[in-house]
RNA sequence: GUCCCCAUCGUCUAGAGGCCUAGGACAUCACCCUUUCACGGUGAGUACCCGGGUUCGAAUCCCGGUGGGGACGCCA
């Protein structure tokens, strides 16, 4: 039995959206489920579109999902000298052979092909065979081209999609190397694989195609093919495939947008994949549970409102210190919002303890950033809005919060006696809670919805109460 | 255009020939709870793309359409 070993190898040209985030989920969570181990390359041999900045991003996507990888990251730029061994030998013995096509004499190749209804494919112009009388042009850095078999057919039995096959009749000669002598994804892949001893290939299934190329080129390298598994496509929201240029999002967003890694995780493990009725599962039962026989064949797309829920669920079980710690540089913000660009605002006060506004609020929220909008009244001073104000305080119910006024004055600071203190001055004046709570609110908090009433007031702390009483009356 | 992949509620999916008058979840709607807004609880509606086979029997197997997606780079 060999050890599993799996790798995703994203290339550093941006952000990396929820499609690359799943296929590094998938391909990590086979690895973990069979006790594997799990790599992490680089593919930048775009040099020209490869920056810095993107491999920090997808270290960081990695690392707040929580895919840990056991080797890497591999850069494919520091093994230039591998490809270029690799492809020396098969230049020696014809496997390979260059090409001194120029891109204008392919381009037109390739318009001409397609004007005659035909796939565009290099016609071999430059295969030993055909180039027999013709010198090279001068001045030219040829191209690598990969000597892909002329017939027969290529399969393999994916282990999401089941049997594939595709003739070579299909396939050409492919470039494995570049002028510059930097070698192409296609074949690139096919080294690293082999010499990280990648047994199983998770990947998107926009890579079906590539795979024949990729399996010839195993074959002239006389190589183990490895295991193919090719995920279904995550389709945008308006059901279009999730691109860079369209609608997608970077994953590290979700985090900037308060959603809890573990929500975005169980999200996409859900996506596109099922273990009978689960929907909210943790990441070790994930692990566990993970196979790619249960991923399903087809594209998924993408749901912001099952997102949302999942996000709910998971933050209404969150600690609510480890919550306060998110939070808190959200509440800030908001509240600098709220004080104007310019505005110095101070860091927010100890008195109510974040924790327990949190408790107290998270009940309704989808999200860090609306638990964060939530907690911020209880940190601002309250902005009487005079239209409320007219509206809820009206004459007929200022006896009643005079009298309120009196108790609350005096009574015990906690939650059971402020509600008995609002209970008593009900009774006293014949009303009903939302004649008197709404009225309060509004004063208290400047808004007519708030959370239960008592423990708002219990938090908001007897001092700010009585003032905000005084000046309404 | 050529090749490849796919096809169950609006969405994610369960379903491996009879257990399916098709199950779950999100969303939607209704009702209940209620101190407003929420949370929560209960319930409802909504789907096997179409046409042919195979079979006693098909959402499940086969073929053909149709629809969607992908690939066809000196990108990955």
């Amino acid at each position: 039995m060999t050890l599993v070993r799996t790798r995703f190898a994203p290339s550093p040209t941006g952000f990396l959206h929820l499609g690359n985030a799943r296929a590094a989920l998938f391909s990590w969570a086979y690895a973990r489920h069979h006790g594997g181990k799990f790599v992490l390359r680089i593919e930048d041999t775009d040099i020209e579109r490869s920056t810095e900045e993107a491999v920090q991003v997808i270290l960081d996507s990695m690392a707040w999902l929580g895919l840990d990888y056991d080797e890497g990251p591999v850069r494919q730029t520091t093994r230039l000298a591998r490809y270029r061994e690799v492809i020396d030998a098969m230049l020696a013995d014809g496997r390979a052979y260059r090409c001194y096509a120029s891109r204008e004499e392919i381009d037109a190749l390739r318009e001409q092909q397609r004007e005659a209804n035909l796939k565009p494919r290099y016609d071999g112009r430059w295969r030993p065979e055909n180039a027999a009388g013709k010198t090279p042009p001068a001045g030219v850095n040829p191209v690598i081209r990969f000597r892909n078999p002329d017939d027969g057919d290529v399969t393999w039995h994916d282990l999401v999609k089941g049997d594939i096959r595709i003739s070579n009749t299909e396939l050409d000669d492919l470039v494995i190397a570049r002028a510059d002598m930097v070698p192409t994804y296609n074949f690139a892949v096919v080294v690293d694989d082999l010499d990280m001893q990648i047994t199983h290939v998770v990947r998107g299934d926009d890579h079906i195609n590539n795979t024949p190329r990729q399996i010839n080129i195993y074959r002239a390298l006389n190589a183990p093919v490895p295991q193919f598994a090719h995920l279904p496509t995550i389709l945008g929201p308006d059901g279009e495939k999730l691109s860079k240029r369209h609608g997608a999002v970077s994953t590290m967003q979700y985090e900037a947008d308060g959603f809890l890694s573990e929500a975005l995780f169980n999200y996409l493990a859900r996506l596109g994949w099922s273990h009978g009725d689960a929907e909210k599962f943790p990441r070790d039962k994930f692990i566990e549970w993970f196979d790619l026989g249960q991923v399903s064949k087809s594209a998924a797309q993408f749901d912001q409102a099952k997102l949302l829920w999942l996000n709910r669920e998971y933050i209404k079980e969150a600690d609510n210190q480890r919550l306060a710690i998110l939070v808190k540089p959200l509440v800030e913000a908001t509240l600098r919002e709220n004080a104007g660009a310019n505005a110095e605002v101070e860091p927010i006060a100890d008195t109510p303890a974040l924790s327990a506004v949190i408790a107290l609020v998270k009940d309704r929220c989808d999200t860090l950033a609306q638990v964060a909008d939530a907690a911020a009244l209880f940190y601002r001073t309250a902005s009487s809005d005079a239209a409320l104000l007219a509206q809820h305080v009206t004459a007929a119910i200022t006896p009643a919060l005079a009298s309120l006024k009196a108790r609350l004055a005096t009574v015990v600071w906690e939650k059971a006696a402020i509600s008995a203190a609002l209970k008593e001055t009900l009774a006293e004046h014949q009303l009903k809670m939302p004649q008197l709570a709404i009225p309060l609110r509004v004063i208290v908090t400047g808004q007519a919805q708030t959370p239960s009433l008592d423990a708002v007031l219990e938090l908001f702390g007897r001092e700010r109460v009585l003032h905000a009483l005084g000046s309404a009356l």
